[in-house]
DNA sequence: CGCAGCGCCTGAAGGC
DNA sequence: TGCCTTCAGGCGCTGC
């Protein structure tokens, strides 16, 4: 499930393999969804970008490349005689002979090229602050908060509240801050502890280079190492490592949920 | 306009 | 062993 600091290692490791490259071809699963992959043929990427979750290439006639990974998509390049993956999505043909293909079992994700408008894309069109951003504050934080009644764990997967935030850095965010994932109205100190988590844990997803738990992969085709240091996420039934509580799993507007009942209390 | 609810997808895991 | 059901979840869409 990539989220912003999974999305973010791609991008690094895209960024050198496919600056400069000109599309010579490109084909696609005959999906919407994946079709337009093909647009960009004939232009050159300039730079490879990264808002939320989603990847933005901006090529050489002013269009961008939009490309979001869904729950399962994989970016990797493969070299003449590689095999093909059973769940190409889409594929670039680059010149120097590489091909980057776009691998997704559950077919969740998805590719648009686009200009400046961005009205087909209404979720990037109205993505909200970039957690690293200055304008992501923790006064813009409590005000975006408290306009919603909301549970704050939904609001956090809301895109317009802060861009990036899944499922499991919510999760770790909420932990770390001390905040009921069901609360539907937090403090003001509360939120601004609530920002600094955020902050903190994708901070610490991009510098472990991302989270795995199944599908997700870098470019070059391994695993991250950030499992290892959830606190939270995926430990249900084991100790809460801040008061040794037994940390539980509920469903919050269907979203599987994961907390400690004494540390994150109403 | 905000928001709840549903559908999209496939592979893994669990029950019998 | 094998079939069936359930689950995972980001986001687009619908309808209240």
């Amino acid at each position: 499930m990539p989220e912003l600091p999974e999305v973010e290692t791609v991008r690094r490791g895209l960024r050198p393999l496919l600056v400069g490259r000109r599309i010579l071809d490109a084909g696609s699963h005959p999906s919407p969804k994946f079709e337009p992959a093909s647009q960009v043929v004939g232009a050159v990427a300039v730079d490879v970008d990264r808002r939320g979750k989603y990847l933005l290439i901006p090529m050489d006639d002013h269009r961008r490349l939009i490309i979001h990974l869904g729950m399962t998509g994989r970016l990797c390049l493969r070299t003449p005689g590689d095999p093909v993956g059973p769940h190409v999505r889409a594929w670039w043909h680059l010149d120097g002979d590489r091909t980057l293909d776009y691998h997704d079992i559950r077919r969740f994700g998805r590719i648009a090229v686009v200009g400046e408008d961005l009205s087909g894309l209404p979720t990037l069109a109205q993505l909200g602050p970039e957690p690293f951003c200055p304008s992501f504050t923790p006064e813009r934080l409590w005000s975006e908060l408290r306009r919603s009644r909301s549970h704050i764990k939904t609001q956090l997967l809301n895109q317009r509240v802060v861009a990036g935030v899944g499922n499991i850095y919510a999760d770790e965010a909420l932990w770390r801050a001390g905040i009921n994932p069901a609360s539907r109205q937090i403090s003001r100190p509360a939120a601004s502890r609530l920002h600094a988590a955020i902050v903190a844990v994708l901070d610490e997803g991009i510098r472990h280079g991302g989270t795995t738990f199944r599908d997700y992969r870098n470019v070059a085709g391994r695993p991250g190492l950030n499992q290892h240091r959830l606190d939270c996420y995926g430990r249900a039934g084991a100790a809460c490592r801040r008061c040794g509580e037994t940390l539980r799993r509920r469903v919050v507007d269907a979203r599987g949920t994961t907390f400690c009942p004494r540390c994150q209390r109403r």
